[in-house]
DNA sequence: AAACGTAGTATACAAAAAGAAACCTAAGGT
DNA sequence: ACCTTAGGTTTCTTTTTGTATACTACGTTT
């Protein structure tokens, strides 16, 4: 029970509606102050940015870096030890595209992925 | 946008609370009934129990048979492409297993993990 | 003196997910 | 006639998540 079942630890991380756009904009962009992030991902708001990337820091997957300025700077990126998630998260979106696909065999094109999670399963 | 990213697809599957331990049971016990289920997992409501299941046969994780008797008998298996998760989930797990210890290294024993994951971070 | 810009907080509210508990079905046993 | 069983469904309540809007701090610019 203690040492199988550690992949809910590894899916609390990725888990939350913004946090695999916000790593993937840091993994593919590098470093990025927060309203740039803002600006990437135009739908989000101040507070859902600053709690997902505060639960990233403390997983220390994000290194937060302020520069005491008026106006205040400040700069995220992607921590030594976060990119070593690269490979897993590369592993699942694979994983993720291919099951799409097969979605697409079982299902045909016109279907909802999002519409059969939870809820939603009734007409 | 379409191709990438495809790795919150993934993750929907195995998300929802139940999600992982459900699955960790049906690949470690093979075939389940709906009861047996309920008993190796006991804070499970039937509601959840039979939601989450619905969304894993809708994937094609799952596989659900139903006896046609009274009372009604049902049995719950890993399909065989479910079973192509194997990797990835150990991956995940594997991950999870070291990213504990990490954490341990960098804030002690006494934290939670659970306590730092979206609100709860205030004291 | 007022407005601007950045990176937030605070507060209030709406929506989604989860939990609890009661109800349903139909055959077989008492 | 009623109870039991297995596998659910329904309804209702609570908890968790997410959104919207306002407000702050403080130097710089107008």
């Amino acid at each position: 029970m203690s040492t199988f079942c550690k992949f809910e630890t590894a899916l609390e991380i990725l888990v939350g509606k913004w946090k695999p756009v916000i790593l993937l904009r840091l993994f593919s962009n590098g470093t990025m102050r927060f309203s740039e992030l803002q600006k990437a991902i135009p739908d989000i708001t101040k507070k859902m940015l600053t709690q997902q990337l505060r639960e990233l820091e403390y997983h220390d997957i994000v290194h937060r870096e302020i520069y005491r300025q008026i106006p205040p700077k400040v700069e995220y990126s992607i921590t030594e030890y976060g990119k070593g998630m690269a490979t897993i998260l590369q592993a699942l979106n694979d994983w993720g595209v291919a099951h799409v696909e097969h979605l697409n065999e079982l299902y045909g094109t016109n279907h909802s992925v999002e519409a059969h999670r939870s809820d939603a399963m009734d007409k």
